[in-house]
DNA sequence: TTCTTACATGTAAGCGCATACATTTTGATT
DNA sequence: AATCAAAATGTATGCGCTTACATGTAAGAA
């Protein structure tokens, strides 16, 4: 099927060199006089040579490519981060592949082994469904694994382990800070609402119970306050609908997507946002503002994560013996909307 | 880095046998006793072989794996999309390696060239962006190249040529019908709203036009109904705010993000929705119900045109010299909501 | 001029696998 | 037991590249 026949044999006969001469040529090694280089490299702009990453790579074993592993890549928050880190990888030669993994442990494993079967040079977990709930239990320890052939860095997750990397946001603090703002004009009852029992969930709840018990709220009642939902617009508003009891002045929803949920929760009670009830989402995603009202949000700085986790991966895979610490920490933002006063 | 040290000959050493037979059984070849298989099996089942596909694909010149370019992953009919193709891909045995193409031409052929050289066995192309306006410029000769290498598909793009296959949907259909229903409704002035050139955006366009001369408009009236926008909620909802004689009832946007931009500038306005003003979205996306109040937005069924993309493509691969039409096209539906009546 | 060096280039081995072809084994048939 | 076809297994080659090492060459020193 593919007929790119021209080979290193190819550009060596026609130039009128030996293969190790273009070989040189192609990977810029610097002994190679001008002449010969420019005669090399006059051919390969004539018949347009490419050197095929296969045989490349078995000598090298490498192939320039990073693995980047998604629950779902039909997620705001998940593709913009992938678009992140392309655009960044790509700058430093890199291509990526995709793997889209689902949420059960099984997928996650055979995705892992078919990353690596591609032998990519490092390893990219996005979203904290890949750190379980943060302890180390053998949900995680395909990651461990995995760490033993390449480096290993997640976003906004954290496995400890040899060759791990994490990159966290401080999504306790952001929550915990969100809570006592409302908490502060007069809020009395704050929920929390969350789809999931991620790394950064357990964060985020940990935020809004420690803002409750600041206001001297017992830990029942805290932990209380916490209302697992669907990920589903329609699905958490008919949730909070259904709940005859549900009495609440503010709502902390752990995305926008909830968030959102909430709003519409609140228009069908006719209750008016921001004044009879204040609503935080976050992520800060386009759902945020698609909304009417437009919703108040955590940013958590995806763009400067993925960013900044390039930068160490290059760090690792430039040979650099220098010490990575193993996690870092990047603050969020709240970014005021129309959800709250 | 990369240290999965045991390859074939260690297998073929553990067990016995030679490299021919373990080959053999690792592709299920039926020339192997059960007996030696098992024995084989047994081994790599303790040690754990995965062949390597480097050395695979120098031999076989494929590696089962299929590109996917868009031009931006974080958007989401792009994502979704790509989320379905993998799915189905996955299940013929295919992995996909992702590309980012961005808008302009140079990204495209940068992008289109690097997974050429990843020898994949076919290229998707989503999104109309890469049909250009339909016509056959030299923008779409990188297209074409790539096609003489191994199949193309397209969708929701329409580019003619050997080896190039498109599934599209049937926007202008779509757009007529949604038009007409408004003018049956008894609006009267009804614009478009689209940011862009592409093949699709030219459908679209031309569903609204015939829509517009339907009624008795005049040609040109017809197209200075059409009104281009950034793609960006504020930014239209600002931009339509500043046209001071804007006046119409009715509003078609050419994505659900330009629709919720109209939304916007509708509720800015004071006008009531729908009784006022009537606005239809494309591509029922999240974005379509995250908005209050909820969006009428075209769904173009992109699941199901991702499926047939991928059921064409294995046809294709799999030998079957079975003439494949060269674009089929997909209906689309219109997703009632609150803004139309 | 001759020897030395540094630099430029070539030679050949191997990376791990699939497979055409060669060889051996099996088992059925006589 | 002898024969032969079919089935099972092995041998050896090539896929296209990088690179250690070998060889060649030109410039400078003696």
């Amino acid at each position: 099927m593919n007929k790119d026949a021209v080979n290193i044999y190819d550009i060596a006969r026609m130039s009128g060199v030996s293969i190790a001469t273009v070989s040189r040529v192609m990977n810029g090694s610097e002994k190679v006089s001008e002449k010969t280089r420019k005669k090399v490299m006059d051919v390969i702009g004539k018949v347009g040579y490419t050197p095929n990453v296969f045989a490349q790579g078995l000598g090298l074993n490498t192939m320039h490519t990073v693995g980047i592993l998604v629950p779902t890549i039909a997620d705001q928050y998940m593709s913009s981060a992938v678009a992140y880190l392309e655009t960044e990888l790509i700058k430093h030669g890199y291509d990526c592949i995709l793997g889209n993994s689902g949420f059960d442990l099984e997928g996650k494993q055979k995705k892992t082994e078919m990353l690596l079967s591609k032998h990519i040079d490092s390893l990219i977990l996005v979203g904290s469904t890949y750190a379980g709930d943060g302890s180390d239990t053998n949900a995680t320890e395909y990651i461990r694994a995995a760490a033993k052939r390449v480096p290993v860095f997640i976003i906004n997750g954290n496995v400890n382990g040899e060759n791990i990397y994490a990159s966290v946001c401080e999504d306790e603090k952001a929550v915990y800070e969100a809570a006592t703002s409302m908490l502060r004009r007069g809020r009395k009852n704050i929920v929390f609402l969350t789809d999931s029992h991620s790394y950064s969930a357990n964060k985020k709840k940990n935020g809004y119970e420690r803002a409750m018990k600041s206001v001297g709220k017992a830990a029942k009642e805290a932990k209380d306050g916490i209302i697992y939902v669907e990920n589903h617009i329609h699905r958490v508003r008919d949730q909070l609908l259904a709940m005859e009891n549900l009495k609440c002045d503010g709502i902390i929803a752990s995305n926008d997507m909830i968030a959102i949920g909430a709003v519409k929760y609140a228009l069908a009670k006719g209750m008016d946002i921001p004044e009879d009830i204040e609503i935080i989402g976050y992520n800060n995603s386009t759902l945020a503002i698609s909304c009417a009202p437009e919703v108040t949000s955590i940013d958590n700085h995806t763009e400067e994560i993925c960013k900044d986790t390039v930068d160490r991966i290059m760090k690792i895979l430039d040979g650099g013996e220098e010490k990575l610490s193993h996690k870092i920490s990047v603050p969020c933002t709240l970014i005021a909307r129309e959800t709250t006063m």
